[in-house]
Formats: C-alpha cells, sequence, structure tokens
DNA sequence: TCTTGATGCTCTAGTCACTAGAGAGATTAT
DNA sequence: ATAATCTCTCTAGTGACTAGAGCATCAAGA
C-alpha cells in the first residue's frame, strides 16, 4: 500500500496533480487509512504511470481517457488505439512546422537588427509592419 | 473612425478578444460614441496590429507589454527588445527540438503496432510500460 | 508515551489567453 | 418605422494544473 506521496516519487505525478486527477475521475478513488488518507496499490500505480507516459508523450487527457478505456477491453480491435496515437503524430508534425516557421521569422527579425536605438529597432519595426514579413502566418 | 467589428476586421483580432486587451491595459480604452460605443483611431490600429503580430509568433502578453513599453521611448537603445526576441527564439528552438523526440516516439509507438486486438497492442503497451521507450522523456 | 516534523486532508482561488452566452441597447440600411 | 446587425456589460467556462490556508494524521526518535 502506497501513500499519495510514494506514488507521487514512484511515477513522477505530482501530488496535489494525482489528486486532481482522482477529481476529473481519470484514476478512481482508492482506498483510504483509517485516518482518511489515501492508500494506492500496483494496479493504481500502473494506471498513473500509463497516464504520465501519455502525458509525457503531449496527449489530451481527453485522448488518455479514450485509450483507458481500450485498454479496459482487451479482446477488441486496437485500431482506434493506433488512430488516437497517430492523429496525435500528425498534429505534433503541424505544430514542429507551424514552430519552424515561427523560428525562421524570428530568426530574420533579432539578426536584421543592426540600429541601436528602439527608433531604429528592426524588432520593433518588424512586429508593428505587417509588410516586412516574408511569409504568411 | 472605427467601430470594434471593423478593427477586428483590419487586423484579425476577435471583438471579444479586443475588449479583453483593454481589460488588461494591453491596449488603452478608446473614445466611445454617443451611444457608448468603442471608436478607434489609426493609433490604435497600428497598436493593436503590433500586438498581433507579436502574438502570432507566440510572444506572451507580458513579453509583449515589455516591447510596447520599450517602443514608446525611442531614443532608448534596443537591447532590451533584442533580448527579448533572442529568448523567444531559444525558446521556440528548445520546444522544437523537445517536439521532435516525441514525434521520433510517436511514430515508433504507431509503426510498432502489428497486434489486432487492444491486449496485443503496442500503442497501449508502450503507454503502460515505460521501459519500452527508447529515450528519456 | 510524548513530541516533532513531515506528510496528508479539503477547500478555495489563481494561472493564461481567451471564448461563450445572456439580456439589453445602439446603429445602419431599407 | 422597422428589421437586421452590431455592440454593450457581466458572468462563467476552458485545460491542466498550481498555490495557499488551516487543520489532521503518521512515523520515528527521546
Amino acid at each position: 500500500m502506497l501513500s499519495i506521496g510514494e506514488l507521487s516519487i514512484k511515477t513522477g505525478v505530482k501530488v496535489p496533480t494525482i489528486r486532481y486527477y482522482e477529481q476529473m475521475n481519470l484514476v478512481t478513488a482508492p482506498e483510504r487509512s483509517e485516518g482518511n488518507q489515501r492508500r494506492y496499490t500496483t494496479v493504481e500505480l500502473e494506471r498513473l504511470t500509463f497516464i504520465k507516459h501519455a502525458r509525457d508523450l503531449g496527449l489530451k487527457i481527453d485522448a488518455i481517457r479514450e485509450l483507458l478505456d481500450l485498454s479496459a477491453h482487451p479482446e477488441q480491435p486496437c485500431a482506434d488505439a493506433n488512430r488516437i496515437a497517430e492523429d496525435h503524430l500528425s498534429a505534433t508534425r503541424k505544430r514542429i512546422a507551424q514552430l519552424q516557421r515561427l523560428e525562421a521569422e524570428l530568426m530574420r527579425i533579432t539578426e536584421g537588427c543592426h540600429g541601436d536605438s528602439i527608433k531604429d529597432c528592426y524588432v520593433i519595426q518588424s512586429l508593428s509592419d505587417h509588410a516586412l514579413c516574408k511569409d504568411t502566418h
């Protein structure tokens, strides 16, 4: 039986976050000690590890909830689980591409500034005048 | 004189967002019509364009506030403005690198799944068992 | 047994940058 | 004059936590 603090250390999920997940019904409320403190078993440890891992991969709580529901039905086909992971992969790729465009523009802005007072500052000018942008964004 | 709706169309910032910015003191409260509706001049149009542009680049409101303060003092050196832009550039690069690690792991997970029911699903297994991860994250 | 310090409890409120909706008033076009 | 569209203020909700107050419980040492 683990206390919430021990579970926190084992999973890397902070104590208030564990309580928050319980409130959101992402993990079920565990047994309590005589003094009303939470006591966890390995079942909950595994479930929380799953959640932590999925969160680290950037999956949203709703997606995780769906995956947890799926994993409770081991005889069902796994196409849905794959779809969730693939959707997230494609969203991740889009985000990377977007950030790379921003990176390019930020480089252009910071490298372009050779003035030394604000009135000549390319950073400020670039932000003021959209026409100075190379790409649309 | 522009109404809030016209300003919204010209800048691409939604109407409730403009009012929100006013509440946050990011833009100053404009004049009002006789019937108490907001009326904007080109000064506000330019300022909001600046804000929109900076937000599109992913700058946080606080950073934008700082840049706006800087641009109000044209004789000051522009080192601070450059620093803000460069900080954001380096944060963007870190985020890109992180997302690329996630992309790699998501690819590994989705491509690795050749089972057809949940109990053999590599997606679910990967999330359950951190030891299956190649990299730490 | 007593004490002490760490840990745990619940509850409320704050974060960020908006977004949604209600219900009323203003403006514009016909 | 009327209808359609805007605009007003206000409150509350989003996601995924985080912070803090004020109190209770637990484990270990003296």
